[in-house]
DNA sequence: CGAATTTGACCGGCGC
DNA sequence: GCGCCGGTCAAATTCG
């Protein structure tokens, strides 16, 4: 159990370094690279949009934390991840290529500062999965779903159960791969996971040292 | 009976 | 300006 910890310590650690090296060199791809013992993959393409070296740094780092924290998260039920990030707190974003059901979503924007509109950090999952919800160790509540257009699989939404806690995600399943489910989170928990499991102590540990 | 989910209405962004 | 579409709200319904 210890050395589990530990190993994804250093799996985390490691994968901060990418990320950083990642927002200089690679514009469109990002980098893939796997989390061996979870059978996570990651793959982060980078914004190209027009953003300031300080806006830059800030929103790749809130990403990381974003990012590390789900995957800690997620880790326990993880079974055939692929993951990929999405920087997409820049103004005016569009996705360029395919990813379509992944949607330029319309969503929530709010304004910093009166004029920029900022979209909360966000975070996907594809899973292998015949259940839609994965256990996260989070606690969220339905408040929505829509059948989204030239899909058969309508999209769930789900908000976190946490006061103040405003973080959301996005259940579907992929139109062409109805086995596989993708999960998308918005924003960052102020909090720790709510499961009352073996690893919960272990996990905020984990969680304290990201955040 | 309170909590959670369902579902149609509504809203705002975006493309034409 | 209008219509389409994704996201959210909230009343109704279901569940535990």
């Amino acid at each position: 159990m210890a050395s589990a910890s530990e190993s994804m310590l250093n799996q985390s650690l490691f994968f901060e370094q990418d990320m950083i090296i990642s927002s200089s060199s690679s514009s469109q791809n990002g980098i893939i690279f796997p989390f061996h013992h979870t059978n996570i993959f990651a793959s982060f393409p980078i914004c190209n949009n027009t953003l300031s070296d300080h806006d830059q740094s800030i929103a790749t780092q809130q990403k990381q934390e974003l990012i590390t924290s789900q995957i800690l998260s997620l880790q326990r039920s993880a079974s055939n991840y692929w993951a990929w990030g999405e920087l997409s707190d820049c103004m005016g974003m569009k996705r360029s290529g395919g990813d379509d059901h992944l949607g330029v979503a319309a969503m929530k924007m709010k304004k910093i500062k009166g004029r920029r509109k900022v979209r909360e950090p966000r975070f996907c999952f594809k899973t292998m999965s015949d259940v839609d919800v994965l256990d996260d160790g989070y606690k969220w509540r339905k408040y929505g779903q829509k059948v989204v257009k030239n899909t058969q699989h309508p999209r769930s939404y789900y908000r976190c159960t946490q006061d103040n806690c405003r973080v959301k995600k996005r259940v579907e399943r992929l139109a062409d791969d109805p086995r596989m489910v993708i999960t998308t989170y918005e924003g960052r928990h102020i909090h720790s996971p709510s499961h009352d499991d073996e690893d919960s102590q272990a996990s905020s540990q984990l969680n304290k040292f990201f955040w």
